[in-house]
DNA sequence: GGTGTGACAATGG
DNA sequence: GCCATTGCCACAC
């Protein structure tokens, strides 16, 4: 086959996943139950550590996927429920996290190192 | 193809 | 030790 390259870019016509934006659901998609990670430790995993960003965004987009993508699981680095407005109800985040077992107060997660979960460990 | 964004993270004062 | 600013990288328009 003559090296058609041209193969190698059809990946940009659908935006709704391959990419960046995948791994982030299938890493959300392992965080067990009664577990919370961060955007960066999800970054980081996949190799930009400084993409941090985008893994919050690509939750936005987690309304496309298909599947149910547990967000309400993934906090910033200070254990703050910064995407809780992204909810249906700001309390829904919440709700769903007291009912896992996390200890949340000001919208904080008390014993968030306590429900810490690194994906390279659920991989592990 | 360039600009803007964005649910963060790290660094500096 | 806390507040403000910068960096960052991939996606949408």
């Amino acid at each position: 086959m003559r090296s058609d390259s041209s193969s190698l870019k059809r990946k940009t016509r659908n935006s709704d996943n391959d990419g960046f934006f995948e791994r982030v659901y299938v890493i959300a998609s392992m965080i067990p139950r009664g577990r919370v990670t961060s955007y960066g430790a999800i970054a980081r995993y996949l190799g930009s550590g400084r993409s941090a960003r985008m893994v919050g965004w690509a939750m936005n987009n987690s309304h496309s996927q298909p599947g149910f993508i547990p967000a309400h699981r993934v906090v910033n680095r200070n254990g703050m429920l910064t995407g809780r407005h992204h909810f249906g109800t700001p309390n829904l985040m919440k709700e769903l996290l007291e009912n896992e077992g996390a200890i949340i107060e000001e919208n904080i997660i008390r014993n968030f190192r306590e429900i810490f979960w690194d994906p390279a460990d659920g991989l592990k």
